[in-house]
RNA sequence: GGCGGAGUAGCUCAGUGGUAGAGCAGGGGACUCAUAAGCCCUUGGUCGGUGGUUCAAAUCCGCCCUCCGCUACCA
């Protein structure tokens, strides 16, 4: 909205062993497995009005191009060797960390298979060579301090770094069912494509969060369109879960830079959503929020506010159907949702519903009343500030600045009591005349500017504010097209223009929390 | 165990030496444009415990208690 040229990705990773062994047991290939899980989440996607310019699939023909494409070159400068990678094994699932086995009298068994013994295996991998990459990887943390954020995310990381870095495999010979992208190099060094175009199974498969990583380039276009490629990359942010921040922070620079390709600017780790007492949300526990109850609860705009209003961006946070319907009540039906309706009601009752244009700062209007509130200077103090919040990824916060504002007019609206100006005018003052056009002004642009400037987290509700405003939206529902919003975003940038209001239509109706409760049927908590 | 963070009003949190704060929730009031919303006022806290430093500590230091994060191949 801004104007700056974006590309949005989003994304499932396909590869893992588990899918691969969810699908043999449900006695249906991996891709028909994937398929069916990759539309819930392009339904929640859409549900959520989450646009992304492209939804990547790592089993997508062009990411296993890509994914071959870094081992290859990854292969050419050095960096990855043969050696051999030994765990325990299980049958069904694979090699399993020794966190994740557990000794019993049968001997040691994976908890998902119990009746299965684990094997203690030893496998010939191919592995990175990651320990290259620590002393490059400390400095290029010194250099850049937002690479990670926020900054406690980053001290663990670079604790890791510092702690010392090992090499990792990124192959398995075995998969279920051979489960994955095929490794492009022989064991012998030489190419593993056979000559029918088919790929050596000897050769193995690449490792899965080997290959999960690199989506990120080949949603810029790596390596089929390198052109592209040079405009997107690097990505100005990747933003990631709090249980992959290793993966991003720090073998996926080491992998880019021996492709020889550059570290993204910054990677932003956030928390998770906990229910009650702390909990992580599952299904097996029954304390799962579905998003798409959520949205049929909120509406796609209201879920979205909520999530990253209630949640401090960077931190876990405990969440309750209660908390939400509390925080919307609060926030969008009777702060903003109902200044708005006022605001609207008063303009169509005491001016026939035409929009007088807001005073500015410093400047009388027509009728010599000077601006009768402050919010033009509350205004441009909160733009910065949401800017800057924005720009950190201090999403909660950002929301909270706009807000102050919402406050401020509703104070305005008290203090200046239109309703009372109104009857003066009935009874001929000019001067209350004069006032009450300056309030409505002010008020109905401190409308308008919230309404566009909390587009990016509420887009369809932006454009229903704008249109109640008697103003255009000219923004996609993916926020491209229109005209750079910091324009727009000026106090009085359309205050030449006439116009009218519609009729009031409520925004947020008001829930009622003892009905508003989980559609699953969860007791509220 | 090691490293790091947190413990402040019912809830979520701000507050790094000088008379305890915000939002929400609760209570009261005046008003009426509005989604019984908004506005004003207000109840409520020995700032985890303890011992120090200081004229003065939520804020600095020591010890203790509780909780959380990180501590490499599930991803």
């Amino acid at each position: 909205m801004k104007g700056d040229d974006t590309r949005f990705l989003t994304g499932t990773d396909e590869h893992s062993i588990n899918i691969a062994q969810s699908a043999l047991d449900e006695g249906r290939s991996a891709r028909a497995f994937v398929d069916e899980k990759v539309g819930y989440f392009k339904v929640a996607e859409d549900a959520l009005a989450i646009s992304p310019d492209r939804f990547i699939r790592t089993t997508d023909p062009d990411h296993v191009r890509a994914a071959q494409e870094m081992v290859r070159r990854a292969h050419a400068n050095g960096d990855i060797y043969l050696g051999t990678y030994e765990g325990w094994y299980c049958p069904n699932e694979g090699f399993r960390n020794a966190t994740d086995v557990q000794e019993t009298a049968r001997g040691t068994i994976c908890p998902n298979h119990p009746e299965v013994p684990l094997q203690w295996l030893t496998e010939k991998n191919w592995f990175f060579r990651l320990s290259a990459y620590q002393e490059r990887l400390e400095r290029h943390y010194e250099e850049h301090p937002d690479f990670v954020q926020p900054d406690y995310r980053r001290n663990e990381m670079l604790g890791f770094i510092r702690g010392g870095l090992e090499d990792f495999s990124i192959s398995r010979e075995r998969t279920p069912g051979g489960w994955g992208i095929p490794f492009p190099i022989a064991s012998n060094g030489s190419s593993s494509r056979r000559e029918d175009g088919t790929w050596d199974p000897e050769a193995g498969v690449i490792y899965v969060w080997y290959d999960a990583l690199i989506n990120y380039i080949t949603g810029a276009g790596f390596p089929d369109d390198m052109g592209a490629f040079a405009h997107w990359w690097p990505a100005d942010l990747h933003v990631i879960g709090k249980d992959i921040a290793r993966f991003h922070t720090i073998f996926w620079p080491a992998m880019l830079w021996s492709a020889g390709l550059e570290a993204p600017r910054r990677v932003w780790v956030h928390g998770w959503l906990l229910a009650a007492g702390g909990e992580r949300m599952s299904k097996s526990r029954g304390n799962f929020l579905d998003p798409n109850d959520f949205v049929t609860a909120f509406g796609a705009d209201g879920a979205r506010y909520l999530v990253l209003r209630e949640v401090p961006f960077g931190r876990d946070a405990e969440v309750s159907w209660e908390s939400f319907v509390r925080r919307y009540n609060a926030d969008l039906a009777n702060d903003f949702g109902n200044l708005l309706n006022r605001t609207v009601s008063m303009t169509n009752r005491y001016l026939e519903g035409e929009r007088p244009a807001p005073t500015a700062e410093g400047q009388r209007d027509d009728a010599g009343v000077p601006p009768v509130s402050d919010l033009a200077s509350t205004w441009s103090r909160v733009l910065e500030r949401y800017r800057e919040r924005l720009e950190g990824c201090a999403l909660d916060d950002a929301l909270a600045e706009l807000w102050g504002v919402v406050g401020a007019a509703n104070k305005v609206v008290d203090a200046e009591q239109p309703w009372v100006l109104a009857k003066a005018v009935k009874d001929g003052d000019e001067i209350a005349a004069a006032r009450l056009r300056a309030v409505l002004g002010e008020l109905l642009e401190a409308c308008r500017l919230v309404g566009l400037a909390v587009a990016p987290f509420m887009p369809g509700v932006a454009p229903r504010v704008l249109a109640q405003l008697g103003y255009a939206f000219d923004y996609g529902a993916d926020g491209n097209g229109g005209p750079p919003i910091l324009e727009e975003l000026r106090w009085g940038a359309h205050g030449g223009e006439p116009g009218r209001v519609s009729a009031p239509e409520p925004l947020f109706p008001r829930l009622d929390l003892e009905v508003a409760t989980e559609p699953g049927g969860t007791t509220p908590t």
